[in-house]
DNA sequence: TTGAAAGCGTTACCAA
DNA sequence: TTGGTAACGCTTTCAA
């Protein structure tokens, strides 16, 4: 029915182990012999058997990435840029390469868990973390049993855009969200505005908190009240539109939104065009993210850039082993990026 | 060192054989019995061995899902719908889910095949390809044995937003490309708009030349060369960004621009707006997709709107045999959206 | 309802 | 440089 190596052994007048061996190039065989089971492998259209020579192995080339949201091209650009890495690295089983996959765990912390089970399961060979994490004691706790037990069992794990774990992790590429969004709410405060509001993405998770923080810490350092005016909501457009109106009640002169994310500020952008005001000229707003959409979907917006792609494709390097893990962890940096709001408070 | 069956055996005072009839749950086990059995499990944190499964059982849990671009929310879309509709669907070996992955080609025949063979390597339940394909005879050809090999060999093909393949595939959920694009051009003729342009996507593929045939199809009908203001293009926001202004100069005197889809149209936007052209005052524009974006990103954007989380989740359920497959393929229509887009050509 | 045992297709060790 | 051959951990028939 299917063919086996060991057809392709008769075939090429060898061994199994030969054959093995051909195919895995990690031992010395004749050239000769090579050119004579690489054609029958060809004749006989062979395909290995993947989860046969996993349970030989005792790993697989299998490498997992989880994402909170996979129609959220923030986790798309780091997700392709690792797997190019991953697929570009060092060749896995039986000269194939690495078989990187991405799993949408939706932000649900039980889909989390039953993804690295699952890969756990497969033997993979390693598995990335994308994207802030949930911050329930609980779940951090049954996270990092899980990861611990990965590495264990000689599967890499490595973070991207996600804060360190003690000790359970090969290596992890933190994003200093709480420095970025300290720089940009200090760049609307040296343009004079005082009246700030605040769209924080979900509760519970470090993305969220750090990027708060970093806000708070500017307001703060400006001797401005820093929790007054924030509303929390998910990273979405709906989202960012609510909060903008809710923010409106609260504080009708409102000079300013720094929002979660670019997707959540261009819902913020909506709502103030629904009321009739202007962005940046009556009200400056700033994203986070710069992603691919948000020059056109606002121009006016200032953002922070993420190395999105780098981030990814060192993660996927680092998850092939193909770039030694560093000591500790260090944060990359966000950086603002002015487009067009640069407008002076007015005053409504 | 590792936990094995063997070892939740001992523990539970059963054979082997009785704790893997509990964990798949297809034979019948005295409840007193798989009580012990699913005690043993959890004392020992037994974690199945999916290779080992997947090589006794001939078949694995995997379901790989294909998609051109990642970073695309198209596909995220589409792909985050399938993965959830694959997570709830069926329960896999050993009572654990179907791990549903997706593998980005980035529209590479190359590294669709290369994933093909992967998945195929793997065993794979399913494998769902989604988008546009590349129409290299060759190509096609290749993909056409894979995927023939694949169904032979018991997995479950099915093709999403793709056209069908003879003969080699489960169940074809095609998007009524050609039809979408044709309402949409008649939408603009019946406007008045007579001096259309039309930026299509990369030559090659599929959606490329069955949006195009539509557009085409209704400019002829309206009597209009069909040919003469076309440019190709890939899908992102730099090419549409590029056509525009070669548009442009070609025609200055245009009145509308279909574009190949929602990113392209937003380069679009960005041009005529640096020439000092209204959306869609002077000149109409239309996409394709209605991504979500897109709304804030060209309020005065026409497009289509093709039901992606539907189609993903339908194909998602086909893919874990949930629904039964259909005879035939039957299109999913695309409607055109008119959000303001209802500017009748001005002149000039 | 349960147990014994024969595979499943590779890998990797030990010889030759 | 190559071959023989135990594992690897699970599933599944066949018996009991």
């Amino acid at each position: 029915m299917t063919v086996t190596l060991a057809d392709v052994a008769a075939r090429a007048r060898v061994s199994p182990a030969t054959v093995s061996r051909v195919l895995n190039g990690n031992y010395p065989v004749a050239a000769a012999t090579r050119e004579r089971v690489l054609r029958a492998v060809d004749e006989l259209d062979y395909v290995l058997n993947g989860p046969a020579s996993a349970l030989a192995a005792a790993t697989s080339d299998l490498v997992g990435v989880l994402v909170n949201d996979i129609a959220d091209p923030f986790f798309g650009i780091i997700a392709g840029a690792a797997q190019q890495a991953i697929g570009e690295g060092a060749p896995g089983r039986a000269g194939g390469e690495k078989l990187a996959v991405v799993c949408n765990t939706g932000g649900s912390p039980e889909r989390e868990l039953r993804y690295l089970t699952l890969l756990q399961r497969q033997r993979a060979a390693a598995v990335v973390l994308t994207g802030g994490a949930v911050e329930d004691p609980e779940h951090l706790a049954a996270v990092a049993a899980k990861l611990t037990r990965l590495t264990d069992a000689g599967t890499r794990v490595v973070l991207c855009g996600r804060p360190p774990v003690e000790g359970a992790v090969t290596a992890a590429l933190p994003f200093d969200n709480r420095g970025g969004a300290r720089r940009m709410t200090e760049h609307l405060l040296e343009l004079g505005h005082r009246r700030i509001g605040c769209v924080a993405g979900p509760a519970g998770r470090t993305t969220t908190r750090h990027r708060l923080e970093g806000h708070r810490e500017a307001m703060a350092a400006a001797g401005l009240p820093p929790g007054g005016l924030t509303v929390h909501g998910s990273y979405d457009r709906t989202s960012g539109y609510d909060a903008a109106l809710e923010l409106l009640r609260r504080e009708p002169g409102l000079t300013a939104i720094a929002a979660a994310n670019d997707t959540v500020a261009l819902g913020v952008c909506a709502a103030l065009r629904e009321r009739g005001l202007r962005v940046p000229d009556d009200v400056s707003v700033t994203g986070f993210d710069d992603l691919p959409f948000s020059v056109d979907a606002a121009p006016a917006l200032t953002t922070v850039r993420l190395p999105l792609h780098e981030a990814g494709a060192r993660a996927g390097r680092l998850a092939t082993g193909a770039e030694a893990p560093p000591r500790e962890a260090v944060p990359i940096p966000g950086v603002p990026v002015l487009r067009a709001s640069t407008a002076r408070p007015r005053g409504r």
